[in-house]
DNA sequence: CCCCCATGTGACCACCCGGTCACATTAGTG
DNA sequence: CACTAATGTGACCGGGTGGTCACATGGGGG
């Protein structure tokens, strides 16, 4: 919900402040992150900010909404697969492809992480909306995995959403640290993700 | 590491300032918290709070530790039945007690959630403190759960260790969710946790 | 050339923050 | 009572914030 202006706007410009802004909100999550930090290192006059958006949080609005996009066209490939592969080797290419995503851009990644833990009201319904779209994509995912029996019908649906979700979060969170490189980091994945898969008891068989 | 001032204090007046800092950083994380908010609300000068604690941070470090002290001894009696119950068990035990300190006192149990999210630098040196805690003392859980055979010893424990913290903390920040009740909310605790145990794979035995 | 309108600007506003300090108040002691 | 030391106080400071507004700038068309 940019003000037409900014559409106006030679594109070269509308991406020195967007670069910016998320150098910004990359950095810090909404309530503490600069409008006047911005326009600073933008080198843009703050009068002309509000010639493009209506506040500070129609441009953090903005901003969530383009890295979203990015994001989801990035994995739109694994979501292609969806009917071709298995539930646990799905969840495995999702989550290597989002490490992906963080690796070549984190800021976009940063942004994203830092959008979860936002306390602002009319922010925390956007969230609410994200939520809900992850639970609709999950609950179809592990109904494909129901369908074809790889996945326990005797498992709580509810609590197995509520376990990857969990866990995804956490992985991502951790996606930047810097202790871990590229090998071990796809490794560490798979192992998570068989601790999900096979469950803590022994298993008798095999 | 309050002022000796704090301490000479008749005990009343400390409770007062105690409850209202409780109360301000139940409701906002470290960096959003107001010192201003919390003396006028608790009707003390500004001035005074600087004759108890050195500054915000001290204040904070402070609650924090008592904080964790009370949810410390409130676990106390599930650390105790360590040698006498199975790693399940006392997973489930851990769980549901720990929701009942949030249900007992939800300002404490806020705070340790707000604590978790802080971006101030000292602080999280704390928290990584804390963090290096919790790795050592489930470390030594599951070491238990292995021992004993409950615990499959082909899982990677370090995997382990993730997975569990994830979904502890994503239990921990849904405990006070108004939606839940009480019964249901320890029904749901011990359906995530049989997630875990048993994995989503199905198993042939049984 | 001038007029118009979109765009650019930065000083300025009210408000809030954490922290300080000169001074007032109180309580205990001889 | 007086003297001392500890404690209480709130106006004040410098610095930050999101947001505004009267005005400057510039480019295209009559």
């Amino acid at each position: 919900m940019p003000k037409p202006t900014f559409f106006n706007l030679p594109e070269e410009k509308r991406n020195l402040i967007f670069h910016h802004a998320l150098l910004e909100f990359a950095q810090f999550p909404y309530e503490q992150a600069s409008l006047s930090a911005i326009v600073n290192r933008a080198a843009i006059a703050k009068g002309s900010m509000y010639q493009y958006f209506a506040d500070k949080r129609d441009l953090y609005k903005y901003l969530v909404q383009e890295v979203y996009q990015k994001k989801r066209e990035f994995l739109q490939p694994v979501w292609d697969q969806k009917e071709k592969i298995n539930f646990f080797e799905l969840a495995s290419q999702y989550y290597q492809r989002s490490w992906h995503f963080a690796r070549q851009f984190p800021l976009h990644h940063q942004v994203t992480v830092n959008f979860w833990d936002s306390r602002d009201a009319a922010i925390r319904e956007e969230i609410l909306h994200k939520k809900e779209i992850r639970i609709t994509e999950f609950s179809d995912m592990l109904e494909l995995g129901l369908q074809s029996g790889v996945v326990s019908p005797e498992v709580d649906k509810d609590a197995v959403w509520f376990v990857y979700h969990a866990v995804a979060k956490a992985l991502i969170d951790n996606f930047l640290d810097p202790d871990i490189n590229a090998e071990s980091h796809e490794a560490y994945i798979n192992s998570v993700l068989t601790v999900l898969e096979r469950g803590l008891r022994p298993r008798k068989e095999q």
